[in-house]
DNA sequence: GTCTATACCAAGATAGAC
DNA sequence: GTCTATCTTGGTATAGAC
């Protein structure tokens, strides 16, 4: 048994508030003090849950990354609509964006999981384009545009990125 | 003027020395007191030179881009040829993707500067490429293509840059 | 009802920015 | 030195299997 009914309703919420908190202040502007508070445990129960700060960010983004998770079928038109999606939502986006790129720090928490989801994410979309170095190039499109964006949210992220696609094609 | 022109060298070498500790442990893995300690100095000492640890990694980032800048005539060969050059250099890499995604956020310390960096890259590369948005994916791309190195260095990320370049010709 | 794994807390150790 | 942050230690309470 992993957990009980009652333990596993708990992680449930705290990666709500966790997610909340994080986009909120950033993950290092945020403390475990204030998740704990707001969950109503202390931080000793907390760290009970997920043993560590980046333990939890880790748990965070995987179970955001699972929501969003790309249809097999279509990729290309997926990644182009969750792109604009994300036009929406500032915060997260540059939550994924930090935290891929501490993450390639192999001692991160999510160090792992990251990678995972780059190579499955380029191994779908190399299906789709026919190409592994066209799925690398969009998939760094995606990250670099975003970025870009939150520096000048005047940038249309999808229609640079189906410009890409187009060039590729 | 003496006075000035030993804080001048001090300044100096508080950049190679935070430079090499951030690269060495990463942004939030190095400590002030390390800096101040290998310098010579108090912490006191060095924030009095640096007004935090922020604004000394801003400090540092912009010392090194300058070193680093792209000549007007040709900047697609020099990019190119940097993106090269920093496969290199994984630790310096991991610190640029790391800091250029916090300071999205408008009161980080960098952020101003990478602002101005990215406007400044992508009016460069938009003069030699013709396209604004070819600028941008270009950017983006070598954005994107270092941190999936970071997670897979086999990837040749200068090979798909070019490949890139060609596709957008 | 007993027993074990799980849920949770109080207090404190350690360390970093400034 | 001050303040804040992560995480540990050592403990109690409870959920749920048998």
């Amino acid at each position: 048994m992993a957990g009980y009914a009652k333990g596993a309703a708990r992680r449930e919420e705290i990666l709500r508030v966790a997610l909340e908190v994080f986009t909120g202040g950033g993950y290092h502007g945020s403390s475990t003090r204030e998740i704990a508070t707001r969950v109503g445990l202390s931080e000793a129960g907390l760290f009970h849950h997920f043993g560590s700060k980046q333990q939890l960010l880790a748990a965070v983004l995987e179970a955001r990354d699972a929501r969003d998770a790309l249809d097999a079928d279509d990729p290309v038109a997926g990644l182009v609509a969750l792109v604009r999606r994300n036009a929406g939502a500032p915060e997260l986006v540059r939550l994924f964006a930090v935290t891929s790129a501490e993450a390639t720090a192999p001692d991160h928490a999510a160090h792992d999981g990251f990678a995972a989801r780059y190579a499955r994410l380029c191994a779908l979309l190399a299906a789709a384009l026919g190409d592994p170095a066209h799925a690398r190039l969009v998939v760094a499109a995606v990250d670099g545009l975003q970025v870009q964006w939150l520096y000048d949210p005047s940038i249309d992220m999808a229609a640079d990125l189906e410009l890409l696609l187009e060039s590729l094609a």
